[in-house]
DNA sequence: GTAATACTTAGCGTTAACGCTAAGTCAAGA
DNA sequence: TCTTGACTTAGCGTTAACGCTAAGTATTAC
């Protein structure tokens, strides 16, 4: 039971040397070993790395996720803050999405223009 | 009338060494200059500026957006072709949308999460 | 005329988040 | 047993997109 290294690579897209990196970094604690060391990844390791990844993906550095794992492991009395944390870090999700809401309108609009342009290029030169 | 360097800074949230940067990369063609060799920025340059920062921001690399621009450069016999590299990276930018949407559910259930043990946790301590 | 701003070249520094390598050791599944 | 994969330390390399500095010159608004 449990997945070796490669395995959860495979099913996070993260390669090794990033499992470990992260690791080393404090973002993925309680990662059990073999007698012999090596590294085996139970199913709730798989679903913490998940969040982990959501809050990188979504513009956490690993500095700031270092901060909210280390609340964790503090255990239930940091369970209003962690949740300040996550509610805090929700608005900047959410002013992205504006951001890149209005972007994608923009490049909406200069297709069509563009659009519009070749049509009546291609008018002129059709004659 | 145009802007300087400075204004241009202000208007736009890029610095002045960014705005020289992009000019040398080839981002801002046609950027005119005094008989003394000072930039002179128009209303097009600014909304110019305006697109490059779109593209910029939803991930191109000025590498991507040096070749739209030499695109651009080269008249309306590129306009479809500047219409696909567009429609293409609105693709991008769907995807994106997406995965950000994705990540946002992610953290809400999370914040849920969290309250409902942090008020499961506070009635045992309340007793 | 003077202070404030702009210009150039050029080149080194920075940050984040890894990648990669090497050397040497160890573990474990078939 | 043997091959495949895992482990460690440690340290250098990489990429993108600038930042910063210095030195020396030129311009311009007031």
């Amino acid at each position: 039971m449990g997945y070796t290294i490669k395995d959860l690579s495979e099913r996070t897209n993260l390669s090794p040397n990033t499992l470990r990196y992260y690791e080393k970094e404090g973002l993925l604690p309680d990662i059990k070993r073999t007698k012999g060391g090596i590294r085996h990844y139970s199913q709730e390791n798989l679903e913490w790395i998940g969040l982990i990844t959501c809050l990188k993906n979504t513009g956490m550095t690993i500095k700031q996720i270092r901060q909210f794992v280390d609340l964790s492991l503090q255990g239930p009395e940091t369970l209003k803050a962690r949740c300040e944390l996550l509610k805090t870090h929700k608005q900047e999700i959410e002013r992205h999405i504006e951001e890149i809401n209005r972007y994608y309108d923009k490049v909406n609009c200069k297709i069509d223009y563009y659009t519009k342009q070749y049509e009546q290029y291609m008018e002129e030169e059709g004659n």
